[in-house]
Formats: C-alpha cells, sequence, structure tokens
DNA sequence: ATCTATAATGACTGACCGGTCAGTTTCTGG
DNA sequence: CCAGAAACTGACCGGTCAGTCATTATAGAT
C-alpha cells in the first residue's frame, strides 16, 4: 500500500521537525526521532537511506509548505502589497512559525565543505531560490502596477525574507510590544522621513 | 609573562574563527582548532576549559569588534544616516565580512534545551542585545534629528541588522549586481511608491 | 489454520571525538 | 651549567551514536 507507506514516512517528519527545531540538527539523534514517532531506530532507515536524508526529507517537507502558501495568497485577488502582507501572517502563523525553521535554515550559511553539506546545500539552496524567485514575482507585479517603486525584485525578497525571520526571532524573544507591524512597516515604507523624490541610490 | 598567554589564546582564537567558520560549531574538532594553531591538542585545554568554551570565546572576541566599530562610526561627526551607511561598509570589509560569521551566530535561534545551549545563549544574547541597543541609540538620534521618521528604534536595529545579514549572504552567493546598495537603500527608502504621508502603520 | 511476504525490532559494532594526564621539552634565574 | 618550574605533548580512555542485520511480529492470501 502506497500510502501507508507515505503516512508513515510523514509520521516520521513530523517527528523529526519536533526534535530538529528543538535541538537543531546535529544534537538530534536518530533513535530520538525514532522514539518520538514511535517505533524503533531501525525502522527509521526503512523510509530514509541515512541521517541527512531525513534533514533533505524535512526541508523539502517545510519549503513545500511555504511555497504552496505564497501560491494560495497570490491566487487572492489583492494587491501585491496586500499580498506581502497576508504572506507575513498566513506563515507567521502557520509551520513558519517555529523558531526553529530558520535555525534549521541556517545551515545553508556554512560553507559546504564536506561530502554532507554539499548534499545540504544541493537540496536545499535550489527551495530557497525558489522562494525568493516567487516573492520577487510579487514584487515585480508590484513594481509594474505602481504600487512600488522600480526596485532590485530579487533583493526586496531577500530583504523581505530577512525581515520575516527578523521578526520571528525577536518576537521569540520578547513577546513584548507588536514588532512585527513595525518591521512590516519599515520593510514598506522605508526608515527615512523624506528625500523620498529619487529611484536609485544617488549616484555613485 | 601575561602577554605571551594573551597572543596563544588570541592565536587559538583565529584558528578556532577559521575552522568554525568553514565547518559550523558541530563540526569543528577541538584537534582540528589545535592542529591548525600548530599546537597539540592537550595545549588548547592550557587556554579553553572545555569545547563550549572556545566558541564563547570566540563570539565574544567578534562582537567586540563589531561593537568597537560601531562605537568608532559613532564617533565620527556625520548624519545618523551616513552613520549606518558607512558602519555597513566598515563591517563588510571585517571581520563581519565572513559569512561564516552569521552561522556562527546562528546557534542563538536554536531553543535552549541542554546546559551547553543555555551557556551558550546566556554569553551571546547579551552581545547581541548591546548590539542592537548601539544601533537603536543611532536610529533614535536620527529621529531627533528628524532624518529618520518616529520609528520603534529597537525593530529599527533588528531590521538593520537582519538587512546586513541579507546583504552578506547574497553577496556571498551571486557577486553579479551590486545588490548591497540595493538592500541599504530598501532599509532607508522602503518598498512603497507612495502614501508617504503617514507616521504609523494604518490604525487597527 | 497455515504459509509467505512484508514490516518492524533493538542488540550490536565500529568510528569518532572530547577530555585527561603521565611523560617530555622548554624556559628561567641563580 | 643546573635544577626546578612552567609549558606542551599525544596516546589513551570512555561515552556516544549512525548504521546494520539476524530475529521476530504482522498482515494478507488461500
Amino acid at each position: 500500500m502506497k500510502t501507508k507507506s507515505k503516512e508513515k514516512r510523514l509520521a516520521l517528519l513530523k517527528a523529526a521537525f519536533a526534535v530538529v527545531t528543538e535541538k537543531g540538527y546535529f544534537e538530534t539523534t536518530v533513535d530520538e526521532v525514532a522514539r518520538r514517532a514511535g517505533v524503533a531506530k531501525g525502522t527509521v532507515y526503512l523510509y530514509f537511506k541515512d541521517k541527512p536524508a531525513i534533514y533533505i526529507g524535512l526541508v523539502d517537507w517545510l519549503l513545500e509548505q511555504a511555497l504552496a502558501t505564497i501560491a494560495e495568497v497570490v491566487a487572492r485577488p489583492i494587491s501585491p502589497r496586500r499580498r506581502l502582507e497576508e504572506l507575513f501572517s498566513s506563515w507567521a502563523s502557520g509551520v513558519m512559525s517555529n523558531p526553529g525553521v530558520m535555525a534549521l535554515l541556517s545551515i545553508e550559511n556554512v560553507n559546504q565543505i564536506n561530502a554532507v553539506m554539499k548534499r545540504f546545500k544541493k537540496h536545499v539552496l535550489p527551495h530557497i531560490v525558489e522562494m525568493e524567485d516567487a516573492i520577487a514575482g510579487i514584487v515585480k507585479q508590484g513594481i509594474e502596477q505602481g504600487e512600488f517603486r522600480p526596485v532590485e525584485p530579487r533583493s526586496a525578497a531577500v530583504m523581505y525574507l530577512s525581515a520575516f525571520r527578523a521578526e520571528l526571532l525577536s518576537a521569540n524573544r520578547s513577546p513584548s510590544a507588536r514588532p512585527g507591524e513595525s518591521i512590516q512597516e519599515l520593510f514598506f515604507y522605508g526608515i527615512l522621513a523624506e528625500g523620498r523624490g529619487r529611484t536609485k541610490h544617488g549616484d555613485r
């Protein structure tokens, strides 16, 4: 039965998610993932080739959901700005809301020195690029419709993701004032009081 | 001789920096740090209590430099906006330029589940907060002088650091167009084309 | 009820690595 | 030149954990 197997795999991924977001990849043991899923260690190896494969499967699963959320927001009949706002809150209340997810994806920062890291990078990076592209698409649309300034869409996408990340982390640290809106607002309006006449960042 | 000892310690930190930014904390072995510094493993333990202590010493050292750079920029007779711009480029050409540094500090994202992680967090977080405070100070000054809008200084600081991080990572990935200026420009001007009349993000 | 195939188990192994410490080398000052 | 101190060394130990596989349990077919 194919579905039964898929369900089992998913259950393992969920267990892995719980452990990895709590402890990080390197401090996660396969045995704990197994126990958390209610199976023995050997069973994990029936569904995943090795430990890195669990991580890769996990990232695939998470980013798939993140991308699905983007697609969903893009389908709504709203302005690009509203799209970005709603994506922000959709993510913030979904899987991406776990700050551990950010740490999870942070592995991308490490230089790829050995075989395992190369494998990680090879799988994670294309997904991240795909996400950036999707967001850049929203930005581009906003520019064409005149809602956004003619900025570099990719940079704006990178900035958007950073803002989201920043929001998650700071919210995690102090659940005080609503910094989420504050950070979103900064993304939209910038920090400067005036001098908004130009398009490019001065010349030279 | 006290200085001799300090020098040795510094040499070890530099070796640790090289290895850790390349491989990340968990894949770094004490033995490799020792070899990279040209000493035997045992020697490392004359200067650091254990492996976590190396990491903590490293973070202290790096953030000390980052803070010193802020202080230096703050001392210059320039506008808050220029301060932020010059800090950006000072960092980008200094120790912070290594993308591995960002990965290094990313450990802070992991939840503190065990004693070692708690130790990490206890040391790293205050430093990060200190940095955020310093930048928030610049922002506050800019608001008082009317150069910046009346935003929440802390949020702006968090956003600034995120922007820097984003810049580093994307520059590392594609040395194509100058995304640095692009991202800085976004931080200052935001993305919206107009509707700049208000101060707060709507009401609600 | 019995047989077979498929799934699951967990004890075991080998590699790795943090930390130790008895032994060795280097330094210092008399 | 020597003796004692201080610095350094690296073989060794113990614990951990990824991955294996012989054995056992389960499900489905007849």
